[in-house]
DNA sequence: TAATGTGAATCGTTTCACAGCG
DNA sequence: CGCTGTGAAACGATTCACATTA
């Protein structure tokens, strides 16, 4: 029930954020061109969905011709909505919260944290950021005043539910939930659930049912 | 290329891994029994799935009646691996690292935390917990003389591969890797990828190519 | 009546096969 | 010869339909 009609695959998405930003990278080293086998190596993909996911979001590289990395870059960041920065904030101060809001990957990511919330003044005092903090009272009236799009969600699981309900009443719409808590709201908001207990169990699981593969 | 054949639809173990920690949470609040569709509502799965799972491992219900929460949650622990507690361990105690180190929801989850690594001696002196914490380089030989199993990893993505091939050589089973670096180990050790950026890479395109379904 | 068990059908994704181009 | 593009086949997972039982 009350999941999303996507028009692009889930698996595909997953996939094509981590090419793009292998292509930032890739860009960045100077390299000009990259073969739907080469991405795939490095990402773990087949070639074949490499191919398959790009001409999904209409991109026709030249038949024979590798990629050239820097117009399939902008394409992307065009089709995909990633080329404008998107404003986020944490809620939830505590270890999780402090470590998301000083996440050295988050500066040349193309999201801006513009905020942080939490229910204790104490912490909201103590913490050196740039970042502005408020009383979680507040987190619907400045999502919608500042426009922020997505939050991570990093309080304890009893006040998980709630928070994000604030954050839905003021109009966002996603959400990485940290907390184990399954999040009941309106469909217009998409969650992302990462739970390290679970992954931990998941992972617990897969050792002993995957009698894997070949080596390397 | 070199992913595993689980015996285990990996949606399923995903699903049943939620179901177990609820099943856990239903039989400390005293429910006796519950409905696949119950499960189903409280974590987001059709009661179908729910069904489908449990099959899946071979437990059987009683025809007509509900699952009593007791006998489910025992046979899940035994059959998915869940019955005894497993060692893991962090790597690399920045903000993210230290976080983990501290997580209070990691007590009651059958998962003990019997080691920290980093490189920076510094921070081994300055950080205050009951964890034994050591040097990176001997993060093979910890991890094989303690027999740990899973591993979560917060290095920079720099680093990331040597420590992980460190891991890997002392008998690592499982990897939680937070960092933006994909990893490349031998197929006998299992990952999961958890980055925050990606993340909101893929909530920002889902916001716009899930132009979703019901509300709530 | 409300629940589970299960084989069949449906749907979605990945892999394959091969045509076409540099 | 290596690479992309694309329709078809194979595979995997979810949903359905219905028999069955408290």
């Amino acid at each position: 029930m009350s999941e999303c009609k996507p028009q692009l695959p889930k698996p595909t998405i997953e996939r094509m954020t981590r090419i793009f930003h292998l292509l930032e990278e890739l860009e960045r080293s100077g390299d000009e061109t990259v073969s739907s086998g080469r991405l795939g190596e490095l990402l773990g993909f087949s070639s074949h969905s490499v191919r398959k996911d790009l001409n999904l979001i209409g991109f026709s590289g030249t038949n024979g011709a590798r990629y050239p990395v820097r117009r399939l870059r902008e394409f992307m960041a065009e089709t995909l909505g990633l080329a404008r920065s998107r404003k986020f904030c944490v809620v939830g101060l505590g270890r999780l919260g402090s470590a998301i809001l000083h996440y050295p990957f988050l500066k040349e990511s193309g999201f801006a944290i513009v905020a942080g919330f939490d229910s204790s003044v104490n912490r909201l005092e103590t913490i050196r950021t740039d970042v502005k903090l408020y009383p979680a009272y507040q987190i619907t009236e400045i999502v919608r005043s500042e426009g922020i799009e997505l939050a991570a969600l990093a309080v304890p699981g009893s006040a998980a539910q709630s928070a994000a309900e604030r954050l839905a009443e003021g109009g966002i719409r996603g959400i990485v939930n940290f907390t184990p808590a399954p999040l009941k709201l309106p469909g217009s908001v998409q969650i992302l659930n990462i739970d390290l207990v679970n992954e931990l169990r998941v992972l617990t699981v897969l050792t002993q049912f995957c009698d894997s593969g070949e080596g390397v």
